[in-house]
DNA sequence: GAACAATTTAAACAAACGTTTAATTTAAAC
DNA sequence: GTTTAAATTAAACGTTTGTTTAAATTGTTC
């Protein structure tokens, strides 16, 4: 879309970091500003606004989110491999956009900004609507339970992660996750195979 | 523990229903006092600061939720009735709660506040411990199956409501739950169900 | 009802906020 | 090299922020 310049796109990380680490309201533009070594005048000047920062911020981020999941529903595997390839993606995704997932999921909840959050919305349902695709072609090819609400299912996955990554102070504290790398190693080994677990657990077909 | 009085529930009450909508940043000193039709120098009169009106209203709400779920462990149920009743306590306490619960989250993501957490910790900590105990107990007496991550079945559980929770916007428009009522009755009934059938499914001894 | 403490108020406080200005420097075009 | 546009700066703008003050009101005690 639109094109970014090295201060632009310097400006756009600051924001992140500080957008997702103190929130929309708690970072200043100052702070960013500062992080990102510009005046504080040129974030006005390139974007117009802090809130208009967001809304360019969300937009470069999530257009970068390309649909790659799409492409999984063409592969030729089993529903159940495609199932916990879409399950891998969905982690990976998120681990790689933590930030901006805590943005969104706070702004998304607040009842101030009437935001343009089209984009992620988007996105969101892009992703929903091919993990329903897959379900339901296992389920027509016997591999899958019928009776299941294939809605809720990537809320699962999802809740799970994020419910997992917002409560990190409480489970370094009581699983003992106390380095960066013990947390995210915890995330892709243990986490990701207890999810793939579930799904598969409420998947399965015991014909 | 410390009692208030009427001026200071109303702020209380004020305080949480801001705070969740709009962010401890978000909303303003003034604004609280408007809605909890005070001057604004009651606030700091009686709670000291903003700071310290948030820890005030944390301690407050997370200890009048007591720990029923204790009794529940005590209950003559088979483990998989125990499970169930468990998950209808925390969608209820969540229900009951929602406020309180939406700010803790992001106050817990958040980096810039090393707020006293504790109460809520302790809360989430024996919340988990009971949920272990029950779920070991059907291990021994082999209706749920071994090898299972229990640390991570109350992860899912939160995940799930709170995440469908967060993005009630998503839900209204790709659900189509319109009002108020019919987002809720989803969350009681559907998105209840989903989460049971997925956690017995999960612990499901196929033997 | 006088004396005292607790409550409530309007006003003011300094600090921080997002944003704008007007001047200056850098870059591009001819 | 002059001209024009773009980028960058420091300073100031008017608000809003959380907090405090000092005066006024209310409640309590004897």
């Amino acid at each position: 879309m639109t094109e970014f310049n090295d201060k632009q796109i310097e400006i756009l990380n600051a924001a992140e970091k500080l957008f997702a680490e103190e929130g929309f309201d708690g970072a200043s533009i100052r702070t960013i500003a500062k992080l990102a070594n510009v005046n504080i005048a040129m974030i006005s000047y390139y974007f117009g606004s802090k809130e208009k920062l967001l809304e360019a911020l969300i937009i470069h981020r999530t257009s970068t989110m390309k649909v790659q999941l799409e492409n999984i529903s063409r592969e030729d595997l089993s529903p159940a491999d495609k199932v916990e390839r879409l399950i891998d993606l969905y982690i990976s995704r998120i681990n790689a956009n933590k930030c901006m997932y805590q943005i969104m999921h706070f702004e998304l909840s607040t009842k101030k900004r009437i935001l343009n959050m089209e984009s992620f919305m988007t996105i969101k349902k892009a992703n929903s609507e091919i993990f329903k695709r897959v379900i339901e072609d296992g389920q027509q090819k016997g591999a899958f339970k019928a009776g299941i609400n294939i809605d809720m299912i990537p809320v699962t996955i999802l809740g799970t992660i994020v419910h997992f990554r917002t409560n990190a102070l409480f489970f370094e504290q009581t699983l003992g996750l106390t380095t960066e790398e013990a947390f995210e190693s915890y995330i892709t080994n243990e986490l990701t195979l207890h999810i793939k677990q579930t799904i598969k657990a409420l998947l399965a077909n015991e014909n």
